[in-house]
RNA sequence: GGGCCCGUAGCUCAGCAAGGUAGAGCGACGGCCUCUUAAGCCGUGGGUCGAGGGUUCGAAUCCCUCCGGGCCCGCCA
């Protein structure tokens, strides 16, 4: 009640969730030598603004433990074992004969740029974590389970796979491991991992027998080749069933912490006793969160597939900006587009202006907890000064005015002349380009001939006129309304139709300056090829 | 069938971890550039925080019930 408002590490969620994880392990009496948290990153498709969620949000654990005082490290475990279910939107249908395959077995569709159609899809999810600057240790299902990582976990689970079945069943009602055990072995004859079943282990020997019967994945039924083989479980030739296989990864590489989505709440569920009731293992801490939704309705990028990811965001955001996006809140499901984007990088300026102290915050927790979560959209290594703050709207309003081929001079000028850079151009460049791709990718098409009538074709050929004879912006403005008056036009409406021509909206900047600014020869040559067209 | 989330201004949402005077953007409305051009600037209005109950000196925030909306999982991963 009156007690002072004591705040954990940088006064955000994940020091609290940190300090829980921590308490959590001593209890346990385990060792603190190495915390280690995990996310499983998805191969067999393009990664999603989600999936790099789920990376960031296990990452920042391992932040706030290190801020604890403790050694910490974040696995990225790519899931590039599991089989392809579906061709990704935007990729060639000719795919779909790999429906089954493990995606690590399958060539990269991209070219011979990867070793594999798994490789593409999660170095797609490294290059972002990269981009932002997360340090992560990489870890390939498919090498895992080859170099024998998961081995004495397999056997005992194997030994114990019709209990496993049962506690499966007993908490989501799946029936399929009562008869099946959670081992999907590569048929030797197919190669596909989706079609085997295997009904029996053989304890000696470390071997299950296996049928090639076929399943059925996102309610269509793939037919089996009918081969029947036995295999190794622990040569890497197959994987365990993700009802098991996290608890498997959990003791193995011995993991302490694991967020996830809603998504596979019932795999945690089923995994967290697997890994106490077979594996003898206490499960790592776990939080789960809502998912990321697309907005849908806006193309975002054709190679992409629509797919909204961390590339897109790159193009129009920075990395703070999307990092801000994933880590403000824990709860909640969101609905995210590129037209966020603006707000997330306005809101990150905001941040960082009570970061440097430029605005000033009266409740202490606040401000801890606005400064933390600055610090961790930073991955706890902000910059040393703030950065030069311009409201992204106006960024994008000033691309979509600037006379080509000198973008980039004529917005520097104009927010030189509005005052924005007094403070210093930190970041400047990016903001600009951030600016003009959004408005290539989103506005160009707007420019469409302005059609003409014959008053308003002789009002542009005056103005022409006056325009050849002028010297200088005002003369330029001038001009406009002394054609107008010559043909007792009204300006308002002549206005609209030169700045339809010019920049292909209705209104724009003052009309004088923005000509002198794109030269006035280019300006004449715009209206000329106006009247012309008419 | 099982589970999760949301409901706050006209609209889109923030605020909820750890209770302390209800917030932003957009829209609306009014004003500002001395030749009828605003992307800009200044200002105004607007909410019994879905409903009811509980805990508390104090609840948008915590607990319970209900109503409304959304999402995830269901023999794949």
């Amino acid at each position: 009640m009156t007690s002072p408002p004591e705040i954990i590490g940088h006064g955000t969620w994940y020091d609290k969730a940190a300090k829980e994880l921590i308490e959590r392990e001593l209890r346990l009496g385990r060792s603190l030598d190495l915390i280690r948290t995990e996310s499983g990153l998805g191969a067999s498709g393009f990664p999603h603004i989600g999936s790099l969620g789920d990376c960031i949000r296990n990452y920042a654990i391992a932040l706030a433990v290190e801020e604890q005082g403790y050694k910490a490290e974040y696995i990225a475990f790519s899931d590039d074992k599991d089989g392809l279910r579906k061709v990704p939107a935007g990729l060639p249908k000719e795919l779909e004969k790999w429906i089954g395959y493990p995606v690590s077995d399958i060539p990269d569709p991209f070219g011979r740029c990867h070793e594999s159609f798994g490789d593409h899809m999660s170095s797609l999810l490294l290059e972002a974590l990269d981009v932002i600057g997360v340090d992560y240790r990489f870890m390939s299902g498919a090498r895992v389970y080859r170099r024998g990582l998961l081995n004495r976990e397999i056997i005992e689970i194997m030994e114990n796979a019709e209990r496993a079945g049962r506690i499966i069943y007993e908490e989501i009602g799946q029936t399929k491991f009562l008869n099946s055990l959670p081992y999907f072995p590569v048929c030797e004859n197919c190669g596909r991992i989706y079609t085997t079943n295997a009904y029996r282990y053989l304890p000696d020997e470390r071997r299950v027998l296996y049928r090639c019967e076929g399943m059925e994945v996102k309610g269509r039924w793939l037919e089996g080749c009918g081969y029947e083989g036995e295999v190794d479980v622990t040569a890497g030739e197959g994987k365990l069933s993700w009802k098991v296989e996290f608890a498997a990864r959990w003791r193995a590489l011995d993991i302490r912490f694991e967020a996830y989505g809603k998504d596979i709440a019932d795999s945690v569920k089923v995994n967290d006793r697997i890994c106490r009731e077979i594996l003898g293992h206490e499960p790592p801490m776990h939080v789960q969160y809502e998912m990321f939704l697309d907005k849908g309705g806006r193309k975002i990028s054709k190679s992409a597939g629509n797919v909204f990811t961390p590339q897109v965001w790159f193009r129009y955001g920075s990395p703070q900006s999307l990092n801000l996006l994933l880590l403000k809140r824990f709860i909640g499901t969101r609905s995210v587009g590129v037209e966020d984007i603006p707000v997330y990088m306005d809101e990150l300026d905001r941040l960082e202006d009570v970061y440097f102290n430029r605005v000033n915050i009266e409740d202490p927790k606040e401000k801890a907890k606005l400064r933390g979560l600055y610090e961790y959209c930073w991955l706890l290594k902000p910059p040393r000064e703030p950065s030069v703050h311009i409201p992204y709207r106006l960024l994008v309003n000033l691309a979509r005015v600037a006379p080509e081929g000198r973008e980039e001079e004529y917005i520097r000028e104009k927010l030189s002349e509005y005052g924005y850079l007094k403070r210093g151009k930190r970041g400047l460049e990016e903001r600009i380009r951030y600016a003009l791709n959004w408005v290539r990718d989103f506005e160009e098409p707007v420019r469409k001939p302005v059609e003409l009538s014959a008053e308003e074709a002789e009002a542009v050929r005056r103005l022409i006129e006056e325009l050849r004879r002028g010297r200088g912006a005002d003369d330029y403005q001038s001009a406009v309304f002394k054609v107008a008056r010559s043909l007792s036009l009204s300006p308002r409406r002549f206005f609209r139709t030169l700045y339809l021509i010019l920049i292909g909206e209705p209104q724009g900047p003052r009309f004088g300056p923005y000509v002198e600014a794109i030269g006035v020869e280019n300006a004449i040559g715009e209206l000329e090829r106006a009247v012309e067209r008419d």
